[in-house]
Formats: C-alpha cells, structure tokens, sequence
DNA sequence: ACCTGAACACCGTTCAAGT
DNA sequence: ACCTGAACACCGTTCAAGT
C-alpha cells in the first residue's frame, strides 16, 4: 500500500526536479537545490544522474509524458501564451534527448541530407516539413480565432516557429552545455512572445 | 616613453584576456585565470570590470576590431535592422546551399552528432558553438553602444539568433520548395525585429 | 545496489582595509 | 582613485564509508 515511502530515490529527485521546472522553467536546477528537494543526498541524485547533464535531459524527457497528448490548446483556463508554448514542446519532445536525438537526426540526415536527392524522397520529405507546418499553423488559428493573436500572415508566423523549433531539436543532438534547459526555454519563450506581439 | 611600465591594469587585463582568448577561443576566462595571468588582484579586476560579462564584451569588442577592423556592423550610415541582417547573413552564408550545405551538415554529422561524443570532440564543438555565440553577441553590444539596441542580456539574444540561424541553415542542406529565399529572409526578419524591439 | 555527506576544486561578487 | 586579498555563497563532481 506504501507509495510514498516505496518511492525510489531516482523518481524523488525526478518529481523534484520537475516540479522545479514547472514552478519556473527558466530555473537553474542545481544538484544541491534538486536534492534538497528531493530529500535526498547530492550523492544519491549523482549515482542516479552521473552528471547535471543527464538530469536535465531526464527532466525534458519527463515533461513529455505529463504534458496531455491531446491539443492543449483548446484549453482556454489557460494563458494563450502557455499553451502554445506547450504545443510546441510537445513537438520537440518527439525529437527526444541525447542518444535519441542523435538517432533522430541521424535517421534525417541519411535519408534527406546525405544523398543526392531523388523527386521521391525530396516529395517525402516536403510532406513531413509540410505536416509540421500545418500543425504549428493550426495552432496559431485557434488562437487567432479567439482574439488572443492579432490579423496576420500565419503561415509565415508558422514558419518561423518551425524553424526555430528546428533549431532547438538540432541543439539536442548536438553537444551543449548543460544548461540547455534553460536556454531552450528561454529561446522557446522568445519566439513565442514575438509571435503573439507581432502587429504584422 | 614608458608604456610596459606604464600600462594601468585596466589594459594589463585586457591584454591577458584577449591573450588567452586568442590561445583558447573556447576557453573560460575566470577571474582568477586572467587576474593571475595579468598580475593583479581579482579586487582591481573587479574595479575595472564589475562584472564578469563586462570583462567578456571588452574582450569581444577588442578582438573583433582587430581581427575585422571593417566590419559591416560598423557601417553607421546604414540602419542597425539592415547591418545586423546583414552580418548574420554573412554566417549564413558560410553554411553554402545545395551541396554545399548537405556537405557541411555531413561534416558536422559525422563529426559530433554520430558518433557517441568524446570529451575532446564535445569541447570542440563547444568552443566553435562559443565562438558563434560570441561573434553574434559582439554585433550586439556594438548597436547597443550607439543606442540602436535597448538594454538586455544581449548574449540570451544571441542564443536566439543563433538558434535561428542553425534552423535556417539546416534549412538549406534539406529538401524545400523554391521559395526558401524569401521565406529565409522573412525568419531572419521576424528574429531580427524580435530583437530590436525587445525590451527585456 | 543504493545511499550518505564530506571534501575537492572551482565559480563570481563583495568589501574592509590599505596606498 | 586605484588596488589588495580574504571572505562569502555558491557551483558540479568525486569518493570512502556505510547499509
């Protein structure tokens, strides 16, 4: 019947950490704050995230899985801002964390990149860019059609989120520093602001 | 006569700072590295520089009037949107088109997305990831020292930008309609104004 | 196998004290 | 005005020691 107490010390410090993210996304999220938190040693969250790295992308990867698959942006209690800001996440979750990023783009480069485009393939890939942008643009309608964006050219707005996304799902591949989570929030954050500020 | 002698420790760190750079672009630049390099107390370092960021846009500045007296950022008969566009285009520009670009995104694939990342090949990436993040930050603090660009954590701008130009520059190794010109140049815009007009 | 907490080697910033 | 260096409050990581 025990839960709480049951409760490993890996998923202390991953709800811990979480939660953290979730009260302000921006924060620092260091091992001696996360285990405090946790209630646990810093010992005990390294043995379970050999590196700050490793908990930060444990953290996003969770983030994930609570966010509700299904369209958060009809949820009007919340902010405008908020939900797209989900929306989009939820898109970069797809493109995972570390190995599976790597693996991601490495499926992409392979097939899209690397060799000489044939019409079949480049067709294939057109129809994937083509999805996500309609998606994004999706998004961006909702939001138009309740007042909360101003007139605009949407698809165009659409296009620049997607970029950006794909500039943030790049960086997961790649090597970083280990704030990414920080910083993808706050990049994440100002392409969103501009979206919704944008008079054009 | 005397200048060695003579130099306040203003210049002593300076020198050291933008010595060390030089060396190691990716390198740190802690106070107490480049206070002991340029023979003074972190204290006068801290009284010449008050911050940390302070002693790195010196440094950013110095470097790059030495090593691009003309850069186009400099152009002050130009408007800062346009300058600014244009310097970041001139980095898109070094990612190519066509081949070009599938063949650099190959390199850069082959080299630290595939395979599982070293420490060496990790702090190569980073310090050329720094290098790019610096050289955006340094056409930063030149606009915000005439007044083009409000107050704000410039080198979270540059992050932004960066993103964005790595999206767009991914961009052009993949597949696309023929309209990437255009819609490249209306991103680069849209992060652009973002910047311009941010007030944080 | 899991966990502890001290210890290590760093950070950037502040500040009383000197000249 | 300029400079010193100790002190403060943090980092992330390592590791002998416990259970």
């Amino acid at each position: 019947m025990e839960q709480k107490t049951g409760a490993g010390s890996r998923d202390k410090v991953l709800q811990a950490a979480m939660a953290m993210f979730g009260e302000n996304p921006g924060a620092r999220l260091s091992v001696r704050a996360v285990a405090a938190r946790a209630g646990v040693s810093t010992g005990s969250l390294r043995y379970h995230f050999p590196t700050q790295r490793a908990l930060q992308d444990a953290v996003l990867t969770g983030i994930y899985d609570v966010i509700t698959p299904d369209d958060r942006i009809h949820d009007r209690s919340a902010p405008a801002r908020d939900r797209l800001i989900d929306c989009l996440r939820q898109v970069l979750a797809l493109a995972g964390v570390g190995e599976q990023a790597r693996a991601g783009w490495g499926e992409i480069f392979k097939t899209y990149i690397e060799p000489e485009p044939t019409d079949e393939n480049r067709a294939a890939y057109l129809a994937i860019e083509r999805e996500a942008q309609r998606r994004v643009e999706h998004w961006l309608t909702v939001l138009s059609n309740e007042g909360a964006l101003a007139e605009g050219d949407n698809s165009r707005r659409a296009r620049f989120l997607v970029t950006v996304l794909n500039g943030l799902s790049i960086a997961r591949a790649l090597p970083s520093e280990e704030s990414i989570l920080a910083t993808e929030t706050e990049t994440l954050h100002a392409a969103v602001d501009y979206v919704l500020d944008s008079r054009s």
